[in-house]
DNA sequence: TTTTGAGTTGTTCGA
DNA sequence: GTCGAACAACTCAAA
């Protein structure tokens, strides 16, 4: 039996330009690889998943690229702390590569995957992937990690080179995958998995569209406008290469800015596990939060009556995604107007977003709260009607979510701005005032 | 060590 | 309608 080497594709479902598939086939022969459907992480999902179906698609794709060259992916469902070991053993692996993975659960399950393998005398390596700069590649000069945004993006612009962008040539060692016709796997089925089909809407492309790029700083806050790039679940599930999109941003200084808060979260994310539950100033969570599950549905299905927080909120119930603008309303809507826990609102997103990314996605809530790394002053309230008359001014984007908007069916307010604003500010106030306790 | 300048995305108020 | 200042000081980063 021909000795392999594997690589455990995650979120990187691609083959060109990928770090650790690289690295793998220029170590070793007969490479293999694999991508497991992890049944820890798809029992806590719904059974309508987008995501799910986004990544069976992808995977699928994945496999018929592979199959060009005369690959076979080996697709599981199951738990992969028990499969990788198997496969392990099973065909005599004495390398298993990966990209890593900055979750705290991701980090957990490697280091078991890696202490179990260790005892089959197999090695297991993760090569830096998903961003440009991770750990400590972009810190202060005393090594710790920065905690502001704007040192922390020329620190890293300083540090960019071309080697940094540069591609890794997987096709230069293309004769060192596994092929073996005989090897072939079908794919499981979304049905045999316990997941539906369906789906509600055509996925963004994965192409980079240059012209949004170029436009992006004049365009991105007008939700009626395509003026982002919708390039983001690409980014969370590997399908585009982070060198090769940073590659053509380097013309636009503010997309480039949102790629570098990207790297930013990310490495917060790895320092500072713990803002995951609790607000990176800690004197926030002093706050006393209020929730009314009326109010705190309201918000969920977009029936607040303020109609830029319920066109956000409905196409995100509608499509998984949200615009970028109106994702930073809608949140500042909950938590300051609301006055609901950032961390109810988190977790909805989670369960929402196709693009969701942990990292960001609990940097931009605390962000939203004031509670985060450099996030806004709390007594910045943003104004739900001045926001939609300076970005949706004709209610274009408004009609397109809620159209009856305007009707009688449409809802009264839930709450009125001036006095959550100034009921906000006292809040906060009371509670980061230490004479308060 | 001390000092200095600066800090994603806003709003409100009053002149 | 437009403009600048206040909002609240505070902490961070770097010299």
């Amino acid at each position: 039996m021909k000795q392999l080497t594997l690589f455990w594709h995650r979120r990187d479902l691609r083959i060109s330009d990928n770090a650790g598939l690289f690295k793998a086939l220029k170590n070793g022969t007969n490479v293999q690889p694999v991508f497991i459907f992890d049944t820890q992480i798809l029992k806590h999902l719904p059974k309508g998943d987008q995501r799910v179906l986004f990544i069976h698609q992808t995977v699928s794709e994945l496999a018929a690229a592979y199959q060009q060259i005369g690959v076979s992916l080996w697709v599981f469902h199951g738990n992969p702390l028990e499969l990788i070991p198997a496969l392990v053993k099973e065909h005599q692996i004495q390398h298993v590569f990966c990209n890593r993975d900055y979750e705290p659960e991701a980090i957990a399950r490697d280091k078991a995957v890696y202490e179990k393998l260790k005892e089959l005398n197999c090695t297991f390596s993760g090569s830096k992937d998903q961003v440009i700069f991770e750990k400590e590649e972009v810190v202060k000069p005393d090594g710790n990690p920065y905690s502001v945004y704007t040192p922390y993006m020329k620190r890293w612009k300083e540090n960019l080179t071309d080697f940094h962008l540069k591609a890794y040539p997987v096709e230069k060692y293309a004769g060192n995958f596994h092929q073996d016709e005989k090897a072939k796997k079908p794919i499981p089925s979304l049905a045999a998995m316990g997941f539906s089909e369906v789906q509600t809407q055509d996925f963004p492309s994965v192409q980079i569209p240059s012209s949004i790029i170029s436009n992006y700083q004049n365009t991105r806050d007008i939700p009626a406008i395509n003026g982002t790039t919708r390039l983001s679940v690409h980014l969370r599930f590997g399908t585009i290469s982070i060198r090769e999109l940073v590659k053509a941003s380097l013309s636009n200084e503010k997309f480039l800015n949102e790629l570098i808060w990207r790297d930013f979260y990310q490495m917060i994310l790895y320092w500072y596990p713990n803002t995951i539950h609790n607000a990176f100033k800690s004197e926030y969570d002093r706050i006393e939060w209020e929730f009314d599950e009326h109010l705190f549905q309201a918000w969920c299905e977009g029936k607040t009556g303020y109609p830029l927080v319920d066109a956000g909120m409905r196409e995100l119930n509608e499509t998984g995604h949200m615009h970028n603008r109106v994702r930073m309303v809608v949140a500042s809507f909950l938590c300051k107007h609301l006055l609901h826990d950032w961390r109810l609102g988190e977790r909805y997103f989670a369960e929402k977003l196709l693009d969701f990314e942990l990292a960001s996605n609990v940097g931009g809530w605390q962000w939203a709260a004031g509670c985060g790394v450099d996030a806004a002053p709390y007594f910045r309230v943003f104004n739900p009607t001045s926001q939609q008359e300076k970005f949706d001014p004709k209610f274009e984007y408004i009609k397109k979510w809620v159209p009856e908007f305007g009707s009688d069916t449409y809802p009264e307010p839930v709450v009125e701005h001036k006095w959550a604003r100034e009921r906000i500010l006292e809040r906060y106030k009371r509670a980061l005032k230490p004479t308060s306790e």
